[in-house]
Order: C-alpha cells, then sequence, then structure tokens
DNA sequence: AACCTAAAATGAATCGCGTTAGTTTTGCGT
DNA sequence: ACGCAAAACTAACGCGATTCATTTTAGGTT
C-alpha cells in the first residue's frame, strides 16, 4: 500500500530515523551495497523524501557518523590518572566501531567534520591529559597518535582473515606464514581474535612508551 | 584524431600504463572526481577498452595500490636492529603515501589482497623481527599494530585542518582550542606539519614500549 | 603464403544511483 | 478561514560503470 503523495498526517522521516536506519542497513548489507534507493525502500518512502531532512548521501554518512561516534565515553579522564584513562577510553573507541564493521572503511576517512558531542570529547581528553602533566604543546599530538592508532587498529578488523591462506604463501613469504599459524594458535589459547591481540599490544606498548615519554619531559 | 575501431599496431593500454595515469588522475582531481571516463579521456581512449586489461574500476585501484606499496622499502630489517629497523620502515611506509593524500583513503580502507610484493614486505619484516628475539606468536600482533599506527596516520595526513578553527570552538572547547594553538606553536618552533609532530611522538612512544614489552617477555 | 584464432581497440546500449524540479496534500500560525 | 511552509510523492535528468557486438590487427599453424 504505497503512500499517496502530500504530506503525510504524522511525518515519517527525520534526521535521526534516517541515521538510525542507515547504521543497520549497511549492517546488514555492507558499505557496498548501501544506497538510497535501498534506504528509501526500507523506510517505505521514496528517495527523493530525504532530501526534506538531510542535504544529500554524504550528509546522511556524517549523520551515521554522529550516531556512532557518540556513544564513546570519555568521562574517565576526570578521574582516572591519564594513563588509564587513555586505555579505557581506547577500549571504548574501538568497541564503538565494533559491532559495524562495514562502516568502518566509510567513516575512519571522514574524520570528525564538525560535530559537537565529538569536539567535547576531545576537549575532555585534553583536559585529562593536562590534568596528567603534559605540557600544552604536546597534548594534541599524543592524542592524535593515540587515535590514530585506534582507528588503524578498527581498520584492521575490518581486514579479510583469508588473505592469510596457504598457497602462494609459503613459498613466497615463509617466515611470515609460519609467525601467522603460531599467532592464531596463541590468540585461540587466549581466547580471543587475533585483531584483539594486536590491538592489546600496541596500546600497551603505546601507554608505556607515553609513560616513558612524559617521564623525559619532566626532566 | 579519434581512433578508428580495431585492434591497434601497437598496444596502447596495460595493466601498469592503467595504473599510472590512475594515480596520476587521482593526485589530480582527487578521489572524489576519479572515474573511469575521465582516465579514459586522458589516455586518449573509450572506456570500454579497459576491461581488455583489468577487471573493472576495483581493479584499476588495486593496481594502484599495488603501484604504491611496492614503494616501501623494507630490507633494514636485514641489518639493522629491529627496533631501529622498525622506525625507519614505519618513515618509508608514510613516506610512500604522502605524496598521494587523496589515494589514502581510497587505500588504507582496502588492505593488501593478495598482492606477492607486498606479502614479501611482511616476510622481511617478521623475519627482522624474529631475529631481534620477539617470540612466534608475538611477532604479527607487533607488525599489525605498526601497521595500524602508520595507516592511522597517514589517515591523519589528511584530515582538513580547517575543523580546528576558531567560532564555536572555544565556547564549547575551550581546552582543545588551546591545545590546538599551542601544537601549532610547537609545529611551527620545530619547522614541521602537525601531523609529522603526531606521528613522531606515537612512533617514539610505540618503540619504546615495544622494546619495554620484549623485556618483560624475555624474563 | 593463406588462414584462423585471439588480442585490443571502438560504438552502442543498459542499468542503477544520486540528485533536482515540480506537484500534492497536510499542519499551523495569523 | 486563509495562506504559507513542511513533507511526502512523481517524473526526469545526467553520469558512471559495465556489457555486448563489431572491427581491425598480430601472430602462430598448415
Amino acid at each position: 500500500m504505497p503512500r499517496r503523495a502530500g504530506r503525510p498526517s504524522k511525518p515519517v522521516l527525520s534526521r535521526d530515523v534516517i541515521a538510525r536506519a542507515a547504521l543497520g542497513l549497511i549492517d546488514e548489507v555492507g558499505a557496498q551495497g548501501f544506497s538510497l534507493a535501498l534506504l528509501a525502500r526500507r523506510l517505505g518512502v521514496r528517495p527523493s523524501s530525504f532530501y526534506n531532512h538531510v542535504a544529500g548521501r554524504d550528509d546522511i554518512l556524517a549523520a551515521v557518523r554522529e550516531l556512532v561516534s557518540d556513544s564513546i565515553d570519555a568521562t574517565m579522564f576526570a578521574e582516572l590518572p591519564w594513563d588509564e584513562a587513555v586505555v579505557r577510553w581506547a577500549y571504548g573507541y574501538r568497541a564503538a566501531f565494533a559491532p559495524h564493521p562495514p562502516l568502518i572503511p566509510l567513516l575512519a576517512t571522514t574524520p570528525v567534520t564538525g560535530a559537537v558531542r565529538t569536539l567535547r570529547m576531545y576537549d575532555q581528553v585534553a583536559a585529562g591529559l593536562e590534568r596528567g602533566g603534559w605540557p600544552a604543546g604536546t597534548v594534541i599530538p599524543v592524542l592524535v597518535a593515540l587515535e590514530s592508532f585506534i582507528l588503524g587498529s578498527a581498520l584492521d578488523v575490518v581486514a579479510p582473515p583469508d588473505m592469510f591462506d596457504s598457497g602462494p604463501l609459503d613459498a613466497e613469504a615463509p617466515t611470515f606464514a609460519a609467525s601467522v599459524r603460531a599467532r592464531d594458535a596463541a590468540a585461540a589459547a587466549r581466547g580471543c581474535s587475533p585483531a584483539d591481540l594486536a590491538f592489546e599490544v600496541g596500546l600497551r606498548a603505546m601507554t608505556a612508551g607515553l609513560r616513558r615519554t612524559l617521564g623525559e619531559l619532566r626532566a
């Protein structure tokens, strides 16, 4: 039963409704299969109706980005020591993207354009680092380095694991092939995914290294 | 003077010719403006001609990725101590992408699918880490953590710097705004870009932390 | 040397997607 | 009660990737 033309009694769409539906659709069909036509069908609407609420496709993706990044918590920087807060923040940051793998390539490449909530998150992190004793000029580089690692790790989550299969691998790269097998065994033994393993190793190294850097700076 | 139909005396296209032209075109018009029609015009060719050499648009981008990632050197892992090699490798990795900013979002999101040269690079890195004393199961996590940071940092290079401008910033996020200004001053004093600053800070922290991790593992 | 197949280009046509313009119906403020 | 703006729809455009058929040429086979 298609809707006739004309304004409906109760509004069907809104920026928020569109963003949530887009997020769900991307989760289902992947970033590849996402299209306005499909999204419109899911919402029982024609594609042109979107333009009453958003500026276009890119704007919808921006709304989705806000939706996801707004779920990242950064309040721990107000309470915990900076290095502990960094670890928790990183885990939460990564966990916000983890449920939506197809989204990561789409959003990691279009960083934080003018979202107010995101800006506030940065403010909390910056305040926490400053409180922890980091000199003014070093706060943002530390923040950016951490975020770079987190985003890169998120991309790793979405990387296809099937490329490390046998075949030309053992012939072309024997050391690498053996290392991959050893890693898979290690991940299985710890009961976590290979991507988790790399993230933990990297995050521990990063925080330990930053602690050392801060110590050197204060001397 | 358009070419008539039919096979030319000397072939005009090849996978390599297409890839190099695509790289140049993306550098000029950005990832946004890249299209097969435009690429074909640059090469004096019709879009359908591509399909005699590549599988389609995605395959062209894969060829471009190979072109760029093949320029990453990893031979230092055979000569230098692992931690020194890591630093040089990371700089070279990042430098390979730096000349092609529009390419980074396009390629960072589609990691290394089956390129043989890339596989060999991984092999060299893995061998170097193993030689440096890293246990078998830890080699790949360390490699992946490093690559995650490098790719994330590459994305940071391409991030628009104009988002940190005044406006609602000082009202919404005063600490952050002040930190950004302090960072800009620090970067200017050191004569490098803000992105470079974050990369150096993160890389130093990462390697220092990994040294510590390796020390703990051997005890 | 004639021939046949495969390679490598063009030309025309298709399909889907994002977007715009114009139309219709409805809600709300004066 | 009136009118304007909001929010849906329909129709159409343009562009981009891809496919299919056609044409010309290269290179190996008998």
